[in-house]
This record gives structure tokens, C-alpha cells and sequence, in this order.
DNA sequence: GTGAATGTTAACAG
DNA sequence: CCTGTTAACATTCA
């Protein structure tokens, strides 16, 4: 489930708690629940991937990972890993990390690098490429603390539409192709984010898991030796800078 | 039973 | 100390 525009749907769908006061929090692990219980849900935010339900006197940061799940008003017979518990209505997440966050969000994050949200900023993003010019630009992408919010999937489709090959090395990759990748990485989270709040998913693929690419050219899959992820790309549209 | 999947990070090697 | 690699973790679905 989570990829940014994930995140940010599933936020949307826990705003009828915000406002409302917690009787009981808790959940496996680290997470802290003394400290919630009796407070009231200030905000839920997010930074990319993270999810941020905010109290008075601190927040609680989740991340679903890569199986994490959150369930509203519904449990499952597996223990939760966290949970707050309202007067009506309940929030639960199974296999997710939920730990207390070290200061206040603001201190915290920078929403200059979060692909969705409103203070992205792409010529903050460009100064931070210049960091990672060695690095090639798959690796980058799933940096979050240059491209928060982007996964896999978005990699993949952003690289398409930009016309990057996934190994390009990214200082030797033109200023403007830069700038068309960072663009074409907001567009699509935009598409992404939108089929998940229209239609509950996303299926909107030009080269991830295909084996032809929306302009009919041939897809080349490729498992990446150091993260053992998958990247798919094509050959013919996209081009390798090294 | 097998393999695969939207991710991160602690631990280790050099 | 820094850099890069590996392993580990949790779950569901086909």
C-alpha cells in the first residue's frame, strides 16, 4: 500500500478523528501510549511515506513499510502493532512502526522535498541533486530525503515519461532532462493520487509491470544488484546518461 | 509450498 | 571513521 500518494489518501479517510480525544492508545514495540491516552488528536499529517497524528505534547510518527495496514472501526485477529482507541470509533495498524517523534513535526521535516505537498519545492530538490551527481539516478529517486514520498512504482513511471534510463548517472544528466524528471515526477504522483481517491486504486501504468510500454515500445525488466528491487524501463524511450 | 510485493535500517565488512 | 553491502523484519496473495 504505501507510497506517498498512499499515505496521503489514507490520511484523508482518518481526518473524521482529528479533533477528537483519545481513551486509549497503544501497540507493540516502541510505541509510546501513556502519554496519548486522554489527549485529543490535534492533526494527522505527511511527510512522504511517514504519517503524523499530532497531540499537544508530542507526535506519533507510523510507517507502514512495505505490509504495514491501517484498518478504521476494524480489527483483525492479529495483535496491533498501534492503535487509538476514541469514545467513537477506533483507528488500528498491523506491521506498522509507530514511535514518538524526537520534536515537533516542523522541526523535524522539510516539506521542501515532499513530492505532494504544497511547499515542494523543485529548485531546492535541484540543489540537493548536485549532492548525489555520482549516484545513479534510481538510487536517488528513492532517496527520501531528496524525493520524499516517491516509491518504487513512481520511479519507474517518473523515469518513463521523463525519458531517463533508470542508470543514468545523475550529474551527468542535462539540467533541462532534470528539470522534465522533477516535473514529470509531480505529474504523476498528481495521477496517482487522484485514481486512488476517485477510484480506490491505482492502475494508471506506462511501464511498471508491463511488457509494453504506453508508446508500444519493448519493456526491459531489470532486478538492481544493490536493493534486489525491480526497475522496468524502455530501452528505445529512454536515455542513458553516463 | 513458492515466490513476489508499494520499504527501511541495524549490523557488519573492508 | 566512512562507505558499501547484507540481512532482517513483518504479511498477504496468486
Amino acid at each position: 500500500m504505501p507510497e506517498g500518494p498512499s499515505i496521503l489518501h489514507l490520511r484523508n479517510t482518518l481526518l473524521p478523528f482529528k479533533g477528537k480525544v483519545v481513551k486509549q492508545a497503544g501497540g507493540y514495540g516502541p510505541m509510546p501510549a501513556e502519554w496519548i491516552n486522554g489527549k485529543k488528536l490535534l492533526d494527522i499529517c505527511t511527510w512522504g511515506k511517514h504519517l503524523l497524528f499530532v497531540f499537544s505534547n508530542g507526535s506519533v510518527r507510523v510507517h507502514l513499510m512495505l505490509f504495514g495496514e491501517i484498518r478504521i472501526n476494524e480489527r483483525k485477529t492479529v495483535n496491533r502493532s498501534f492503535f487509538l482507541e476514541f469514545a467513537k470509533g477506533e483507528i488500528n495498524g498491523y506491521v506498522v512502526k509507530a514511535e514518538k517523534l524526537k520534536g515537533t513535526p516542523e522541526e523535524v521535516y522539510d516539506w521542501r522535498t515532499d513530492i505532494l505537498h504544497k511547499d515542494f519545492d523543485a529548485a531546492h530538490v535541484k540543489l540537493l541533486l548536485k549532492k548525489e551527481a555520482g549516484k545513479t539516478i534510481d538510487d536517488v529517486l528513492m532517496d527520501q530525503n531528496v524525493f520524499t514520498g516517491v516509491g518504487n512504482k513512481i520511479r519507474n513511471e517518473a523515469l518513463y515519461r521523463a525519458g531517463i534510463h533508470p542508470l543514468s548517472i545523475t550529474g551527468k544528466i542535462p539540467a533541462a532532462k532534470i528539470t522534465m524528471l522533477i516535473k514529470e515526477a509531480v505529474a504523476y504522483v498528481k495521477i496517482f493520487y487522484k485514481q486512488l481517491e476517485t477510484k480506490g486504486v491505482n492502475d494508471n501504468f506506462s511501464v511498471y509491470k508491463q511488457a509494453y510500454a504506453a508508446d508500444g515500445s519493448e519493456v526491459t525488466m531489470q532486478i538492481l544488484p544493490r536493493t534486489k528491487r525491480k526497475i522496468y524501463f524502455s530501452e528505445h524511450k529512454q536515455q542513458l546518461f553516463q
